[in-house]
DNA sequence: GTTCCGTATATAG
DNA sequence: CTATATACGGAAC
């Protein structure tokens, strides 16, 4: 079972076997995973982004087989948000010709928190709701250092 | 500040 | 098909 830690940018793969070093290796490219790999660099990514490292999750492909036309495609377009960037449950309505309630009925659906960073959809007057709690969205937000406003960030 | 509709989508009956 | 429930927004009290 290999391990993999990453620092700016560079990966360290290590792979032990009864306590001696079977491989090490290092990579900078972080396209073209394996599917076997693709787990162990997720793993380590959120570890970085928990630690408020910028980190780019488009290159991870997430299975949206099970969900309906309409919520792929809200979460299709939620993944094109940038880092730290927060827009409004009602802009997203407006690009997708729906209404901001139906944008949320998605997001609610979202199977990849953090990946699909649906917790930069916030709402108008306030931050909106969040499927695993709104404290938590809160707290992935402050890692970021998204900009939401001085009204309602704690 | 509240409360009340309008809206789009999903789900249950 | 109708009714009900929403991670909203805006108008009206």
């Amino acid at each position: 079972m290999p391990h993999t830690l990453s620092r700016d940018n560079l990966t360290v793969t290590i792979t032990l076997y009864h306590n001696t070093i079977r491989e090490i290796t290092l990579s900078k490219a972080r396209h073209g995973l394996k599917k076997a790999e693709n787990t162990i660099y997720l793993l380590n990514d959120i570890g970085d982004y928990l630690d408020g490292k910028r980190v780019d999750f488009l290159r991870y492909s997430v299975d949206l087989e099970n969900l309906t036309d309409f919520q792929q495609l809200v979460l299709n377009k939620v993944r094109q948000i940038p880092y730290g960037v927060t827009v409004t449950y009602g802009m997203l309505a407006k690009d997708l010709q729906t209404s901001p309630r139906a944008i949320g009925g998605a997001l609610s659906k979202n199977p990849a928190p953090i990946v699909i960073p649906c917790h930069r959809v916030i709402g108008k007057h306030d931050l909106g709701g969040f499927a695993w709690g709104v404290m938590i969205k809160k707290h992935l937000l402050h890692v970021e250092g998204a900009s939401i406003g001085p009204d309602f960030i704690a």
